[in-house]
RNA sequence: GGGUUCAUAGUCCAGUUGGUUAUGACGUCGCCCUUACACGGCGAAGAUCCAGGGUUCGAAUCCCUGUGGACCCA
């Protein structure tokens, strides 16, 4: 019989029609109807070639999502979106042109940053659409956009109003080369050498003296205390004594604090606001009153005395002269010291006090626990991230910072009275260029009024994502069917950040939790398992790989590869090894094709049998897919179709289906079960390789639409076979085994006994393995 | 320093509530064109299940201690 498949092996190729089938048909499109299932997707950042092959194998994996739950007959909001917010598409700007942020004229410099964000986002979505996301590319929304700033703006005016946000003059990382307090996030830690000075400090009413060692002996002047461990025996004795700063001559009192270590220096610490995030928690506990030492210009201030307006390296250059001289060092020690750097300039981080804005969640974090322990997580071991982050919060969250390219603060302030005031939510502002929405100030009536200039921290942004996809504040009806969110697929590394304060937030939103479930997935790293980054030079381009390998089989081996939640690794080699499952796939069903579709036939043992074992595992895919975990099936169905179902049951069967010796009946029943089995594998993998599965399936013609339109298989056969599967295998192995040992080939005749057992299979293995009467 | 997590053949990975001979794949080595497939088939070799202790009739699996790695936070 010709078969319907002529090609002996699946051409990618062969994927780019069946994309733009799937497009011209409008083949995922989403109606607010029935059973809704709502994604909310991470929009990735365009952040430059190459995108990580980890997130190209996490959006395989999302889409994998979206597919499982469209064949479980539900309606699926699949929203792409591209975060474009944030620092750094404004360090790319600032390489690219060579030009400084807060040097050049921001209309300017945002518009050399929209325009990098456009290429880059082009190619993104290109590679998106290419992996065969079921996404709506139609309607992809951007973090940048005037829809989008506007609702962050609109929330935080929300806020504001119930009296959620707060200003506070509070100590944060300052990078003085830039002029910009940065966030955590864009600290990067390096070992510098550098002197640890011993100095002699005076116990006041007392011959006795106090080494302590110090990597900054400028900050002298802004000490407020001397720390010891309460358990140090060897200062139990001066605890609440004061002593004399050397070279200052001021007093400080002597603590404890059990963050003062034993084995560091001579085990006695200085507190100065501030020296390091020690010094900040230190002055926060001990109520300590904050010395500003060192300027917004990166000089000392005038409470260094005769220090003051040095360069901080100079002036502790000079304090360390002057401590020599005057006999105050008992020795100085070089050493590396683990210091933070500004990723931008490259220069040490200070921690200088300044006015930001706060946004309250210190009083939230119970409620937040709350809600936290409702949502179900995938794997359910990560919930212990958020759980373990809510147990560290000790401050409000600051939410302003010193940038342009982010969604602007819409505050004004009264020229005369400096009173802050937000306009009506809605619209999308610009205060650092826009005219004042404000007509009157509430507080003095003046009438002139200045923007704000800052931006909001990126993940006010990010945080309101289950807002937007869900059209809070814009379609009343829209959003009550489609929030909360089903499920919010992300990566591991932000469930303190983005999976936080997007529950956070929604939570002062609305009151809800923003998603029922919650899906992690690890890292990808390389194939040692090594964190993949562009200066180890271990990066793995998925363009390639996906055009090389194409689409499904990147996407089964996402799926085969990465168990959820794990971190996983990646090789182009690996990749190319799963393209031979896809090659067997489309060889099986090239034989099947050749055979006419059978609705029903009555069944023999051996089909029974494998039936049976066809529904072991639809069971266990069924139970990977309602967890979202899609290694168990890829792996579930490679091994049954591989192992079993090709090299057992199709050699049983080859014969009956040839119908040589078989009568109709049998041969029908054979047809009937090859297809039965193939068919049901082929509604399985369309989630996992959505390509190749919807071509064979419309190739043999299984139905005139898209396997994609299909219902999940469900286990039917109520008798349970499995227990023949050992002896089967068993047999036929065996047989394989003799003919080789006697040099006979595998069509030679042979004489075997058939066990006892394995009577009713008798008429298939004797096709088989030709065996002798 | 605190936390999460992992440790099974040369490599990667499975092992559900403890139960005969520890799963599969890649790689290696042999043989083989067999009416879907050489991007294939069959076979073989390859594991003190990180170490030590405990619970148990029985531990890769449970408990404790340690070692090593990865990541997050400080």
């Amino acid at each position: 019989m010709e078969p319907k498949i002529k090609e002996t092996s699946w051409n990618p190729e062969i994927e780019k029609q069946i994309l733009k089938q799937w497009e011209d048909s409008k083949a995922y499109e989403f109606r607010l109807e029935g059973d809704v299932f709502v994604i909310d997707t991470p929009p990735p950042y365009p952040s430059g070639r190459p995108w990580h092959i980890g997130a190209a194998a996490h959006y395989a994996q999302i889409d994998m999502i979206a597919r499982t739950a469209r064949m479980q007959g539900k309606n699926v909001l699949f929203p792409i979106g591209i975060d474009r917010n944030g620092l750094p598409v404004e360090l790319y700007t600032e390489k690219k042109y060579n030009i400084r942020m807060h040097e050049t004229d921001r209309a300017e410099f945002l518009n050399l940053c929209s325009t990098a964000l456009n290429d880059l986002e082009a190619e993104m979505i290109q590679i998106m659409k290419s992996l065969g996301l079921s996404g709506n590319f139609s309607e992809y929304y951007r973090t940048d956009s005037e829809q989008y700033r506007s609702l962050t703006q609109a929330t935080f005016i929300e806020l504001w109003k119930k009296g959620m946000v707060y200003i506070a003059n509070r100590p944060n990382n300052y990078d003085w080369v830039t002029g910009t307090t940065i966030a955590d996030a864009e600290i990067i830690y390096e070992e510098i050498p550098t002197k640890l000075v011993y100095m002699k400090f005076k116990i006041k009413d007392s011959d006795m003296i106090l080494t302590i060692a110090s990597t900054r002996p400028e900050l002298l002047c802004a000490c407020q205390a001397i720390i010891v461990n309460p358990d140090d025996e060897r200062y139990s004795s001066v605890i609440g004594k004061s002593a004399i700063i050397p070279v200052i001559n001021r007093e400080v009192q002597i603590r404890t604090h059990p963050s003062a270590e034993k084995e560091f220096g001579s085990g006695a610490v200085m507190a100065c606001s501030y020296g390091d995030q020690n010094d900040v928690a230190l002055f926060r506990e001990l109520k300590l009153e904050e010395i500003v030492a060192i300027g917004k210009n990166g000089r000392m201030t005038e409470v260094a005395g005769a220090y003051s307006g040095l360069k901080i390296k100079q002036a502790r250059e000079k304090i360390i002269e002057d401590l020599q001289n005057q006999n105050l060092v008992e020795k100085i020690e070089n050493i590396n010291h683990r210091t933070p750097i500004s990723e931008r300039s490259k220069i040490p981080i200070e921690i200088i006090a300044m006015e930001e804005y706060y946004l309250k969640q210190k009083e939230s974090v119970e409620k937040i626990k709350e809600l936290g322990s409702k949502i179900v997580f995938h794997p359910s071991m990560h919930k212990q991230i958020l759980m373990n982050w809510l147990e560290s919060i000790t401050i409000d969250w600051p939410i302003s910072r010193r940038r342009f390219y982010g969604t602007e603060i819409p505050i004004w302030y009264c020229k005369k009275c400096s009173e802050p005031h937000v306009p009506e939510p809605g619209r999308y502002y610009r205060p650092w260029k826009d005219p004042s929405p404000i007509s009157k100030c509430t507080k003095c009536g003046a009438t002139e009024f200045v923007g704000e200039e800052r931006t909001f921290d990126t993940w006010m942004d990010s945080s309101v994502s289950p807002l937007y996809v869900s059209k809070y504040n814009k379609d009343k009806e829209f959003f009550k069917k489609t929030y909360p969110a089903s499920i919010r697929p992300q990566s591991k590394d932000i469930v303190r950040t983005w999976l936080y304060y997007t529950v956070l937030r929604c939570e002062q939103l609305t009151g809800m939790t923003p998603w029922k479930d919650a899906w992690i997935m690890g890292y990808g790293v390389d194939e040692h398992g090594a964190k993949m980054s562009k200066s180890k030079g271990n990066v793995v381009d998925p363009l390639p790989v996906i055009q090389k390998f194409g689409a499904d089989t990147f996407r089964f081996w996402s799926a085969s590869e990465i168990n959820l939640g794990y971190d996983f690794r990646c090789s182009e080699q690996k990749i190319e090894t799963t393209k031979k499952f896809l090659s067997k796939l489309w060889n099986i069903s090239r034989f099947l094709s050749g055979f006419p579709i059978i609705k029903s036939a009555t069944t023999t043992p051996t089909d029974n049998w494998i039936l049976s074992e066809l529904d072991k595992v639809v069971s266990e895919c069924r139970k990977g897919f309602e967890d979202y975990n899609f290694f168990v099936p890829s792996t579930s169905i490679r091994e049954f179709t591989w192992n079993l179902f090709a090299a057992h049951y199709i050699e049983m069967v080859k014969g009956r289906a040839y119908s040589t010796g078989f009568s109709e009946e049998e041969r029908d029943a054979a047809i009937f079960t090859l297809h039965k089995v193939l068919s049901t594998l082929l509604a399985l993998l369309a989630p996992i390789t959505p390509f190749i599965t919807d071509y064979l399936w419309q190739q043999i013609q299984y139905s005139d639409k898209t396997v994609h339109k299909e219902k999940f298989p469900q286990a039917e056969n109520p008798q349970d076979w499995t227990r023949f599967t050992k002896p089967i295998t068993e047999f036929n192995s065996n047989i394989w085994n003799k003919k080789k040992e006697q040099n006979l080939s595998l069509k030679d005749a042979i004489e075997v006994e058939i066990p006892e057992d394995l009577h009713q299979f008798a008429k298939d293995l004797k096709a088989m393995h030709n065996l002798k009467p």
